[in-house]
DNA sequence: TATGAATGAGTTTTCATTCAT
DNA sequence: GATGAATGAAAACTCATTCAT
């Protein structure tokens, strides 16, 4: 029978977890700039060596960070994207997905992070890295979408998958900028227009 | 006779240019992070204090060194693009414009001003608005473009001239990123192959 | 058998008590502008950034600084005074105590933050307010004096203490100014020697 | 015939006088710490290179300030008190000076003037050494005052009046401190309240 | 006389990281 | 596992002063 750990005696938290979500947090609320260890440690609660003692260093948290936040987004985009047949209802599950993402924090982070590592030789290397999975899996969505269209052949999928991915990141950070997610909304509600159009393009449905 | 030209128009302010230089090369050479006084002046061959005597502030150098780069590439951008006559040339000139900025740093120099700026809250609205010309000039294109077709009506320019910027923003960063101009060559290739195709859907030529 | 003494108040808070030293050695040495967080550090042989660490500005620790010694000599005056029973008495303990603050350095160091705290908008609300028990003291004292006195009624205490702190701050400053102890105690010798000529009007002893 | 000197052309303004009024105001408004070379040179609208070619040092300069200052005020101290003939007069007198001093920024300057060079080893003497007329000036007040009295003999002229530039001093600092005028009045008021009852000591009248 | 440009030394403060306990 | 203390290096910025013109 699993124990119901009780939070104070049993499992003195299980610190790691603790500490990404601190630096989740930060990274949200203040920003790359902002996410000092001391920072991170003050929103946790916990001392700021800690995060040395188990990550070792100050990136390797925010790596860590940015792999959790990836890991979540990542298998709530590919339930839903599964579900969704033609490009019609795909975009509209990407406006979805975005909303949500918007709301959590997800996206704050990322740019954060991909915007904040640009600087960072350290970092760089590293964020990119873990930003190819989002391009595979819009590659294969992309793929799919394709097969059988009059554009297989023409366009290469891992290409616009590149440019999907490129402008996610442009918007974010441009909305990010000026906080006016306005023009963010509006290019999807433009997208949603085009669906029924392009639908009959692709042959799906 | 007295010398037509005066003191003030043949040396145009020989040091405010060697800093905003200095400025730039250390942008795209060492990043945003990497920009600070110290490494400017080192770089410049100055004293740190001469930044500040000129400029004031540190973020007012960074803002006069974007004003100028935005301002070089935008007078190429009017030229070339306006004399390109339809879809196709448009797609052409742009690919053309990209790979010299590439080569020239502009584009280093805009994504890591872009980017670097997202984390502090004293810089990013500067930049924001410096972003605004070029939409503006991306839906002029757009508009001209767009003027006659069959899109004209379901595509609202400004929204779209938003997305091409944030496009070209993200695409620099992913390829400053993980230092790899490959996938941005190849987005341009793709969209030349399209050119021919859509260029009938615009009645242009 | 377990030790009384807690890890606390064994060795209270021993580096913190080790920068404060520091910065009043500081102040009495090299005067209010000489005392720079690395002056200070230097002085106390540890690194500038502890200071930071523990008191988080250079104000703060100024202000600790300002607290320790004005606590010092508080209870040093209100056991002395205390126990001088009438005018004559109160002028030679206050002589006495004048003597022994000069050669601690109390009185340098109040000396230079009351003045250096002049031009700082940050620091000169702060220092006034931790003059404000000095004026309730002399106020007490005089009040004291007076009470049955003929000068009852005439003088309010108040003011009459606000001009005591007023002239020792002033004293200070002009001995310290000129390097010159002389001149304050000249002031004490005289003020002596009105003590048992004053003594009566007072109708003590 | 005096010429009328109009200002830009015949004389190019007397630029030292200029300067010294500029740094007059700079210390009445911005207090010793924010009287530097940019701030007085902004004030006064000239070349910060200016003070130091007129005067060498930014401590010269202050220090003229302080001569011109202290000659004005002087001269306006020695006409008003010769006048007043007995304590009473000459307490009134003093306190009416004491207003005009505040009102036209002599006394500001004049404190922080002593309080700022507390700090510094090379203006400090210097300041104290323009302190030294008003002790004299105050010593011939005195002496005249005590010539013929009861406390001839008693009380030393020169400590007294020591002791009376001190407690100006101190008030002013004080005063200036908290922002809170109305304690140096209270004093003034109170110190009017004992002329008539001194006067008689005095005999004179 | 006057000035714009330039500089070296200084300021407070923040940072990631280490270490002894 | 966890922590409080400590540190060296760096940040942006200001200062009085000098100098060539």
């Amino acid at each position: 029978m699993q124990k119901v750990t009780s939070h104070k005696e049993e499992s003195p938290a299980p610190t790691k977890g603790r500490i990404v979500d601190a630096a989740f947090q930060t990274l949200k609320e203040e920003g790359f700039a902002g996410t000092s260890a001391r920072a991170i440690a003050r929103r946790g609660g916990f001392n700021q060596a800690l995060i040395f003692y188990h990550f070792g260093t100050l990136n390797d948290l925010l790596l860590a960070t940015l792999d959790k936040s990836s890991a979540d987004r990542m298998s709530r985009y590919r339930d839903s994207i599964g579900k969704a047949l033609n490009v019609d209802q795909k975009i509209q599950t990407a406006t979805r997905l975005y909303r949500e993402d918007l709301e959590s924090g997800h996206i704050t982070v990322i740019s954060e992070l991909v915007a904040g590592s640009l600087a960072r030789p350290d970092l760089g290397p590293e964020v990119v890295a873990r930003m190819e999975p989002w391009i595979e899996f819009a590659e294969g969505v992309i793929t799919d979408l394709l097969s059988g269209s009059m554009f297989e052949g023409t366009v290469k999928p891992r290409t616009l998958a590149f440019a999907v991915v490129a402008l996610y990141l442009g918007v974010d950070l441009l909305s990010h900028l000026d906080q006016d997610k306005s023009r963010a909304e509006e290019l999807f509600a433009m997208a949603g227009t085009f669906g029924p159009l392009l639908a009959p393009m692709f042959g799906k449905d």
